[in-house]
DNA sequence: CCTTTCAGTTAGTTA
DNA sequence: TAACTAAGTGAAAGG
């Protein structure tokens, strides 16, 4: 290997494509192609792509990228896992097929002419992590109940209520009333009112306490408001960003704290 | 440009790196970054990825993907449309940055070290066609209603009923029944037959005639089978190759239709 | 292996 | 532009 487990071919002929993405699958290599293709798959549905130039990504597990010049998603695809074969057609044409069993779908697709080929053996062990998910609001909270509301105290959280699901959080406020929350990372619609509803309904058949419920989310549908107001709910709006904030410095403390020991 | 309007920078240094950036930008071409990075987002959500060997693809409608060595999905991204910036950190790192307005969010990736790098001017009109969507369903019914059963005749297609939606066909069987035909492309649910039920009920409510309800799918779910004896509806199994070739035949002789003239 | 649920969903369509 | 819905959704979690 040349350079950081990485090979590089300027202007290949289709063979010299066709042994490098035999190699990248025996050396569980990344394989990257450029040039005038067109595509064909064939499984949960159907699809054919006539000729362009696009980007061909076949990883080392098994996942295949067939992009376009433009967009997000890849124009074809395979998911990883699927058994991959290259070889020249009669024609002289490079061709790349990628099976998968369950369920049982082909991607094939022939390269008129490669702009350029590579191989590299990457190495990503990088620690990915995602803020602020639902679950990380809720840890927000527990750690400062003020997001709520001042002298809101959290008694529980994720309880069960009969068969109509989990409560984010549970709690009292300042009167010593129950309050139920209800978390959303998007903005809340009346689906998120009608699950807060149920949680509330639920738990006033069976205490003997006033029950407030109040939906925390970083805004309310107009399409909410309504039903909220009818179901004599309430709603705070929390930004994503306060609570990362609060768990970036909870976590900062916990460093500074194991600096001190 | 040396060839195909294709760059490429083996073992490139950062800075040139940053040019070619720049450059793919002013020329929108496809740009492929390989080399170990580390990945900042900052959004509707957060997200932090330590240094790891990965694929970045900045695309030249301003779509940016950052691909590791696994997994179909890209770890991070930013949609088309976003702004794209390079430029060399203090450190001699390569910082890529893009973002977007609506909703406002950044992507950052910092390569330590580039592979290669490539640039490439793509030109891509070729043509993509799905085969088979519900609509091509619909299309091989109408052409060939026998696929629901002999004798039935489609009377009209997403016709409105009430403030129910829409059913996929309408028509009558051989014994002049009212006949409400359901398509569904994957297996189909309890939801295809709730929605059946619906459409035929709401029917059921203006005609004074029999009003019979089937769904068309590749399969029906083993939990729908209670909810469609319950509702008195029926399903038949009919695969997307079948629909498939009823187009196909139709497509041709329609190129043969034209090639007599 | 199958079902359920979520996603920084994306993408297309329509009001 | 905003709301709605489908996707060859993919991916994770639970049974």
């Amino acid at each position: 290997m040349p350079y950081h487990g990485t090979k590089l071919l300027d202007a290949p002929r289709n063979d010299e494509c066709a042994k490098l993405i035999e190699d990248g699958i025996r050396t569980r290599s990344l394989v990257i192609l450029v040039g005038n293709c067109r595509v064909d798959y064939d499984g949960r549905a159907s699809s054919t792509l006539t000729p362009g130039e696009r980007l061909l990504i076949i990883k080392p597990d098994g996942s295949v990228l067939v992009h376009r010049p433009t967009g997000y998603e890849p124009v074809n695809w395979q998911p990883p896992g699927c058994l991959i074969a290259s070889a020249l057609t009669p024609e002289g044409e490079l061709r790349m097929t990628a099976k998968r069993i369950t369920p049982r779908e082909t991607l094939t697709v022939y390269f008129n002419e490669v702009y350029y080929a590579s191989l590299s053996a990457l190495e990503d062990a990088g620690e990915f992590n995602l803020y602020v998910t639902e679950s990380d609001m809720k840890k927000a909270v527990l750690l400062k109940p003020d997001l709520v509301e001042t002298n809101f105290t959290p008694r529980s959280s994720e309880r069960p209520v009969g068969d109509s699901g989990f409560m984010d959080v549970l709690g009292e406020d300042g009167d010593g009333n129950f309050l139920v929350v209800e978390l959303k990372r998007t903005p809340a619609g009346p689906d998120a009112v009608l699950q807060l509803s149920r949680y509330v309904n639920a738990l006033r058949t069976k205490v003997n306490k006033k029950v407030r419920g109040i939906i925390l989310a970083p805004a309310i549908r107009r399409e909410a408001h309504p039903l909220l107001a009818g179901a004599g709910l309430e709603f705070k709006a929390v930004s994503l960003r306060r609570c990362s904030e609060i768990l970036r410095v909870t976590r900062d403390r916990k460093v500074t704290d194991f600096m001190k020991t």
